[in-house]
DNA sequence: CTTTCAGATATTGAATACAATATTCGTAGT
DNA sequence: ACTACGAATATTGTATTCAATATCTGAAAG
């Protein structure tokens, strides 16, 4: 299952099971930043017109992932390296603030369950070829049930967004599985702060993960070009 | 002219169009929150069919300014206040940033701008029925360009996003002029240790503009109901 | 006078249809 | 070969149509 977590059960028609899906296939890289959007294709494939395509896509625009140029369609959106940053500096000042509020109002239902998601991935099994896609799911939901616990429901939209615009490019970069040591120790130590009920610690290694992921990707980003895979593009 | 700063020139075709417009009436208050939106009402008189309008109200949904029950269609957004001041808390956090980081990277001809903006509020005829809409207009103005300093573009989408989620709010709550006279007296501030190149104050002044109207809202909203005008409502 | 229910009407969600524009492909000219 | 151009094709943006569902209206029962 690719990255999900705001469509828990119920869908509201065509239109949101066409905008969840392509969201999916962004934020895993399936469908990677610039490939062209076929309106056509992609209502040929989930079997519907091209009106709740165009729906979806219109929701999507709105939240930055896809681009509209006029006559020309929706484009998957590509972030510059600046761009990037920009949201990662975004992140480290949201972020902050949602660990310390998380860690200000947790319960200990809401520890319980982040203990849980941290204890999944750092038991994944190192050997599955999958390793890297199942560390981000997880990772994902570790951010968003850490987030959750402030109990805050505007607060997790934002600090959801802002990860999900940068999603595909963490997913695309990271190849080598070296990276998982490293974020799992981090999320470990703000986890202890966040149950410990160390608010301003868990804030700050919130800030400091943030810090963190951006360095490593900016590192990848250096030594790697993009290959545009398009599974959808027709 | 309503409330707007993001659609400077050229529109993208008429679901563009019929998006800034609702969006205008949302956030002037003329839609209140808790508005049914009537897509055929809206299509007729927009001259268009309800397809651009349906695009137009999926933007809108992914930016929470209108909610989609399913089969019922598009409503206003209603914030709860807990919402609201969630919704303020964010603000705080992320407007502190960017004014901080505007500070730091404002240029001359920012500080030209935002002073010219600040003039006019202060400006203002007093006696003109219309001062309050006015004033709104130019503090969203105010607040964009100022942010905009910072030459942050992902940013600058996020503090105005924000922002906007409670504009409607702020113009229907506040039906006193005496707020205006304290809002000129806190931008002033703000813009006193921006221009002056302070980033920590004028973060901090933002931070405390940012509580203040916030504080004011609550007041307001605790001694008066909502009336729902509904101009557009069928 | 209020509540319940059935039929009439309105509204939504989605498919289809169609005009306008972009893109592609093949041809001709250098 | 390579480029310039123009017809053929594909794609977009929007209107129109249609089935399914929600809402309204008003009469009948309590």
């Amino acid at each position: 299952m690719a990255a999900s977590s705001d469509s828990p059960i119920a869908v509201q028609g065509l239109q949101d099971a066409v905008y969840g899906s392509i969201r999916s296939s962004i934020l895993s890289g399936s469908l990677p930043p610039g490939s062209r959007l076929n309106q056509g294709s992609l209502a040929a494939r989930f079997g519907v017109s091209r009106v709740p395509v165009r729906e979806a896509m219109s929701r999507l625009q709105a939240e930055g992932l896809v681009v509209l140029r006029p006559r020309r369609g929706f484009t998957v959106s590509y972030l510059t390296v600046d761009e990037i940053i920009e949201v990662f500096e975004l992140r480290m000042v949201v972020e902050e603030h949602a660990t310390a509020v998380a860690t200000w109002r947790r319960t200990q239902a809401d520890i319980g369950a982040v203990a849980e998601i941290l204890a999944k991935m750092e038991g994944l099994d190192r050997t599955d070829p999958g390793l890297l896609g199942n560390w981000a799911d997880h990772n994902r939901e570790f951010h968003a049930r850490l987030i959750a616990s402030a109990g805050r429901s505007k607060l997790s939209e934002v600090a959801l967004q802002l990860g999900d615009m940068v999603e595909p490019y963490i997913r695309l970069r990271s190849t080598r599985s070296a990276g998982i040591d490293l974020g799992n120790n981090e999320h470990r130590a703000i986890f202890e702060a966040f149950a410990s009920g160390d608010a301003d610690k868990a804030g700050r290694m919130a800030r400091l993960h943030c810090d963190s992921v951006l360095k490593r990707l900016l590192k990848e980003t250096a030594s790697s070009g993009s290959e545009k895979t398009g599974q959808f593009a027709k």
